[in-house]
RNA sequence: CGGGGAGUGGCGCAGUCUGGCAGCGCACCUGACUGGGGGUCAGGAGGUCGCAGGUUCAAAUCCUGUCUCCCCGACCA
């Protein structure tokens, strides 16, 4: 491609909304434009970058012997009435009307059409196991987009689904999977870990994610040295022990005033992991039912919603939270300041449908100061089991750094482990046992072996395509813009002519080696403007291609041809004759380093 | 949805407080010079000042409403 003839120019100043790195270089180099919020375009450069990425992820896939197929994006709503996940995607659907008022999805995502195609089509065990997946536009309604193309609107996403007759079979097609997306992000430059995870509205048992580890992220993941790695919202950790002791008996106490943990450890000159703290949600569960939920952790502890949510499931899946207001939780006769699990629950659910969810904490720390359910008191020696029961019992709490590590503490008999830490990080893909969720709402079956219906079960594994994107020029980028890894620049080779106006000979001799280059299979971006060494050089360093190769006078004058790559190092002045092979060499190398690990 | 910020030419910004001919830098077009890290000079083109209404002799500027975008939080494969 000529310079001349590209469509779009690099700015020399990124557009002040942009704030990530990878936003700004992205705009600033001419590879997308922002068309509204969370709406993106890919400009020539962009988009080749992108289908590069496309190409990747679709040989992986192919390699495990999945098939690609082309789901629609319009879905009547009536099928995800049917799964019930119109409501648990909530506002983030995009629902639009046909001429004839009839409501039509903008897809967010594909398990019940691939679903509905996986039943109207395969008859037997013989069909199975299966994986499909596509490339796909999804859109989600998001409500704050953000990062540029961290997380946008309208994105592009690779989308797989394993159709297996048995657990053994699904373990088969998930470990597959599993081994496809770390060769796609080692090939794609993106370093990544794998943590454990939520499952979020698609649902099933058990879900990893892939994440890139950076400050541009949005997700939180704690990790310890041991190699555990968990999403926040998922991490699990070991409480701080506090000391055993007899039960002593309840009394009340006198706390005027005293309505944070704050104030009561220091008021009752007691450390936050002998008081309990209570925190008011409304529970509204996918089938519209809804109810007060009552909280209680111990107070050096937070709640982390995704898990009490999780604890809270009942019929079609954990309720959406939302935090009571001051004014909601009196109504419901609580006290705030002084509200107390004591008195209000019972195993049975307690009265209105309260439910009352415990900590794994609160058993084990006796003696613990409560409120008193009456404004100005709290009371003393409060002790699960003894004078009040939750209605469930469960990890509630949000693990945080410095909390001891649940696997290797565990494993080193509960005290030498070491602690968690945090980190940022952009999660690029997500791998799902989902289950038979799926399969048993459209009533799925096919005949085993012994010609008995079986319901088949599925995995489901996603990869965010403009992420990885985003992803790789944060990993790979400097002062001046954009280093491209070699298996996703846009281009191969920037060639650069340098006064060909004065000196005919540099234009020839760059026109040459812009056909000899692409004969050798290399791609090549010729900047052949009349423009000054310095512009050029800076839009090169800008858009980043892997290698740079200089024409000029003064290369001329030596028989010689410039080459620089983008990555670092020294340039090479490499014989006329010579350049174009070395240049194909150099590539190849730069390939080989990201190629992924063997697949097992 | 809560909090904060911003809308003036393609990009970055000044002007708004205190109403009085819409400006600057970059980019763009023409010409000349220059020629290995965003060079110089000369001459140009380009703007309903987000939108609507109001106040005023006069509105980018004051008032009211509204839309959009960004950041933090809530939310979120």
């Amino acid at each position: 491609m000529r310079m001349t003839r590209l469509f779009g120019h690099t700015l020399r100043e990124a557009p002040a909304d942009a704030e990530l790195a990878s936003h700004r270089l992205l705009l600033r180099g001419g590879f997308v434009d922002q068309l509204a919020s969370g709406i993106y375009s890919y400009m020539p450069l962009g988009w080749r970058t992108k289908r590069r990425v496309e190409q990747i992820v679709r040989e992986e896939m192919d390699r495990t012997g999945a098939q690609e197929v082309l789901l629609p994006a319009i879905h009547p709503l009536e099928l995800w009435e049917r799964s019930g996940r119109d409501r648990a995607f909530g506002d983030t659907l995009f629902v639009v009307n046909d001429r004839r008022e009839r409501k039509l999805v903008l897809a967010p995502t594909h398990e019940e059409a691939i679903t509905r195609l996986f039943t109207d089509h395969a008859r037997s065990y013989r069909d199975l196991p299966v994986t499909l997946y596509q490339i796909q536009t999804k859109f989600r309604d998001e409500a704050r987009p953000r990062g540029g193309l961290v997380r946008v609107r309208e994105f592009t996403m690779k989308d797989a689904y394993s159709f297996d007759l048995d657990d053994a079979g699904l373990d088969a097609s998930y470990d597959a999977m599993f081994e496809a997306y770390r060769r796609i992000f080692a090939r794609a430059g993106v370093p990544t870990i794998a943590a454990e995870a939520d499952s979020g509205a698609i649902g099933g048992k058990g879900s990893q994610e892939f994440l890139f580890l950076t400050e541009a992220g949005e997700d939180t993941v704690l990790l310890c040295e041991c190699g555990y790695a968990a999403n926040a919202e998922k991490a699990e950790f070991l409480r701080p022990a506090v000391p055993a002791e007899e039960p002593l008996p309840m009394e009340e106490v006198a706390t005027p005033g005293t309505t944070t943990i704050d104030a009561l450890t220091e008021l009752l000159d007691v450390p936050a992991a002998k008081t309990a703290k209570a925190v008011f949600y409304t529970a509204t569960w996918p089938d519209e039912r809804s109810a007060p939920v009552f909280a209680v952790l111990r107070g050096d502890l937070q709640v982390n919603e995704v898990k009490l949510a999780n604890a809270l499931a009942e019929g079609g899946g954990p309720p959406q939270l939302r935090a009571m207001t001051d004014l909601e939780a009196r109504g419901a006769g609580l006290v705030t300041g002084y509200a107390s699990p004591v008195g209000l629950a019972g195993p049975d659910g307690g009265k209105a449908g309260l439910r009352v969810v415990a900590d794994l904490s609160i058993p084990d720390s006796p003696n613990l100061v409560a409120g008193a359910n009456r404004e100005g008191f709290h009371l003393r020696n409060v002790n699960h089991g003894r004078d009040w029961e939750a209605t469930v019992v469960a990890d509630i709490a949000l693990a945080e750094p410095g909390h001891r590590c649940a696997r290797c503490s565990t494993a080193a008999g509960g005290d030498g482990g070491r602690t968690l830490r945090a980190e940022r990080a952009i999660e690029l893909g997500h791998v799902f046992r989902l289950g038979r969720l799926y399969t048993e709402a459209f009533e799925s079956k096919v005949l085993d072996e012994q010609g008995a219906q079986r319901v088949p079960t599925m995995g489901c594994y996603g990869i965010g395509i403009d992420r990885i994107v985003a992803s790789a020029v944060e990993a790979h980028h400097d002062a001046d813009g954009i280093a491209w890894p070699a298996s996703l620049a846009p281009y191969d080779v920037h060639l650069v002519a340098l006064g060909a106006s004065r000196d005919a000979e540099v234009g020839a001799e760059a026109d040459a080696l812009f056909e000899e280059l692409r004969a050798a299979g290399l791609t090549v971006l010729y900047d052949d403007r009349d423009e000054s060494p310095g512009v050029k050089f800076a839009d090169a360093d800008l858009m980043g291609l892997p290698l740079r190769m200089t024409v000029s006078s003064r290369n001329r004058k030596e028989g010689a041809v410039e080459l620089q790559r983008r990555a670092g190092g020294e340039a090479e002045r490499v014989p006329r004759d010579a350049v174009v092979a070395r240049a194909a060499e150099l590539h190849a190398s730069e390939l080989a380093a990201l190629d992924g690990p063997a697949p097992s």
